[in-house]
DNA sequence: TAGCAAGCTGGAGTTGCTCCAGCGCAAGCG
DNA sequence: CGCTTGCGCTGGAGCAACTCCAGCTTGCTA
């Protein structure tokens, strides 16, 4: 798999993923003779819960941990489950700011329908004099 | 109001309230005579929603748009319900990712559950032989 | 009156991208 | 056969949004 399907599959930019092998968040990816990137199923596989995670607001350093974990194989499988139920707990928390965040905006524009009511009514015709 | 207090009902730090004023995000603090910050609750307001909106991943960028509408007065009412209306949409985004992460953690977990009830199990200890 | 907490400023550092110039290679086309 | 076009590569600069720090002032309190 060339780099651009890989793209388009996770929802990263191309530049995003070269970004990622460099800085270690990917495990290297192998090359074609001429020096391109040939992703294999399970590199994509990485990169769709990479990218998910990171949507979600996991920071990269600790998805380094997580591959580090990862390389090492299954006797890290109880850390690894045990950090992906961690960042079910910050999910939990971007959820609340969510929450938070509609009601707020519900509040902010139905006090900005109430103004623009008023400009269509007697009353405030009369305020203005 | 000093900025400790700002700070702890926003949620955000002393240096990113200060780090708000510096880029224009929200409009100048007036100051004590000694060049304190002294905050109104109208200012308090503005840092609010300034926490909720990026709390849920709208640019720095966008809300300087927004305050400068907020300057202009009622006039600009609509622009900014136009405004608040499309973060919305954006929040609705969001909680895709949200539910997407969720549903990918749990296959994981899931996963790893399985793997760590075989290791007790008979057929795992055949397996290593 | 000394010491400590809380505030200020300017500036450097960090994270996570994003964009760009300049290059190689391979395919298609006139 | 040479040429253009498209896709890929690299190194490095730029950017958003913080975050941290040194070094200073001011105010309270013991």
């Amino acid at each position: 798999m060339k780099i651009t399907e890989v793209s388009g599959k996770c929802g990263r930019s191309i530049d995003t993923i070269r970004y990622y092998e460099k800085s270690g968040v990917c495990p290297p990816i192998a090359r074609a003779p001429d020096g391109q990137r040939r992703f294999t199923p399970e590199n994509l596989d990485w990169f769709v819960l990479l990218a998910s995670l990171r949507n979600t607001g996991k920071p990269t350093a600790r998805m380094k941990a997580f591959a580090n974990l990862y390389r090492h194989g299954d006797a890290t499988i109880a850390d690894r489950k045990e950090m992906l139920e961690a960042h079910g707990a910050h999910l939990d928390q971007q959820q609340q700011h969510l929450d938070q965040c509609r009601a707020l905006l519900g509040r902010k524009i139905e006090r900005y329908e109430q103004i623009m009511e008023a400009w269509h009514e007697d009353s405030y015709r009369w305020r203005l004099w």
